[in-house]
DNA sequence: TGACTCTACTTGTCTAGTCAAGTCTGGACA
DNA sequence: TGTCCAGACTTGACTAGACAAGTAGAGTCA
């Protein structure tokens, strides 16, 4: 059989299910089954690779979780049209990615306190106008070179312990996920100019572009923080990758 | 069983493997098992949930892939560390982004030629010098806005029909995603000003933050095309989610 | 012609058992 | 004391068969 010779000539000694799996991600990129075509059912997998049907079908599953075909109950499988994959761009936790560069992370702690939330502010974390807020300002620098400035407002009924934290030791983002039930967190990215203290904080001129992330951390349904994260666009990139 | 009654909440009607699965996400995002904590084998939620150890397992393997629980063969299941999920942020298509929207998508092709490969141009996509390269400067209008600067480069030996092609229909993402065998694709997203022709093109100033993203795009070893695409920061944004 | 039913095919899910391979621990032994 | 080995436990992977639920097409009947 010729798949069965293919799959071999590829997989190597890699598990049968994953032969399978990637004997169909090479033909799919080969653009044997264009976007929307019908592929080979799991019984004509299993006659083709003699493998059971649990076998197949946890190769094809997993696909159909990475985006690369689609199925529906009693009627096939079918390749994916790949221009609606979704790439994604993977954001770490900056202390980690600055040491995993064998570089030194210093955090300057600008500004801890509790204040009265204002009206939007209250609004956004589900508190009163004039319920106390705790706010930090922390400078993250790499190397001693101001990398990210963290303007950051915390719910104090999610995490009443945040003030009393020495952030110089340990990142907010960190604290967080270690004490309290994050579930969910939004994002929106864009490019902007600094505000003048922000400007000043990471040492760069007024109008340089900024890479400027807004974070809404949220448990099952009340906000738990919110932060607000300015890069300077010349010492700062993101990058990812995307395998579909 | 304590456990068993949970899930029945929780999982109401929908499969075993699933209220296994939404048993184990809900208690760990309740921090029952704290990050690098062992949890409970898949014996252990067999007996549990009295289902075989394929169902368990497969809601094990589910959360592995999704990031929440790590495994080690002949040592445990594990709680990850969630600090180290790395969160994505979607990137999709300009066109379907705009048309979702219920806006109108217009393309304006200022370029649309051969050239001679430089050499920096050569070497990234892995022609002689001086061999020809396709090179289109498109720009992208919502509402007859401009939204995006696309300048790109392809290899005319993975996609031979690229000059022919009308992109003011099609966008080159789309076209090449038909047309080629797509296989990764690297990022970088940054924050900088655009050159003084982009600027003009987008009718920004020339000093305005952009968000610049540079894409390569490659089959299994060959460079397909290389595009760099510049938003102005005040029109665009992206946004992603994170559900750990 | 139009509505209905029956059948073949497809995917979704589960079970009970098997073998393999990795880790860890406690006991035997030198 | 230090080394080695056997056993217990864990995850990784697979099989053969089962039932359920959904779709599509062929055939039947009014």
């Amino acid at each position: 059989m010729v798949f069965t010779d293919q799959a071999a000539v590829c997989g190597g000694s890699s598990p049968p299910f994953q032969q399978v799996k990637t004997y169909l991600a090479q033909e799919l990129a080969r653009g044997t089954w264009l976007p929307g075509q019908r592929m080979p059912s799991e019984s004509e997998l299993m006659r083709r690779f003699s493998v059971s049907r649990m076998t197949v079908n946890r190769a094809l599953r997993e696909l159909q979780a990475e985006g690369l075909i689609e199925r529906t109950q009693g009627v096939g499988t079918f390749a994916a049209a790949l221009h609606k994959v979704a790439s994604t761009l993977s954001i770490h936790d900056l202390q980690e990615d600055i040491e995993s560069r064998g570089h030194r992370h210093e955090a300057r702690v600008q500004l801890h306190r509790a204040e009265p939330a204002t009206s939007a502010l209250g609004e956004q974390l589900g508190l009163a106008l004039g319920a106390p807020v705790f706010h930090t300002l922390i400078l993250h620098l790499e190397d001693g070179r101001p990398l990210q400035c963290e303007d950051r407002y915390v719910n104090p009924l999610a995490a009443p312990g945040y003030l009393a934290e020495d952030f110089t030791r340990i990142t907010p983002t960190r604290y967080l996920f270690g004490h309290t039930a994050l579930r969910r967190a939004q994002y929106t990215l864009e490019a902007a100019t600094a505000t003048a203290q922000e400007a000043e904080l990471l040492q760069i001129a007024p109008q340089a572009p900024c890479l400027i992330m807004v974070r809404r951390t949220m448990s099952h349904n009340q906000v738990i923080t919110l932060a607000r994260l300015v890069h300077p666009g010349e010492r700062y990139q993101l990058s990812g990758e995307f395998n579909p």
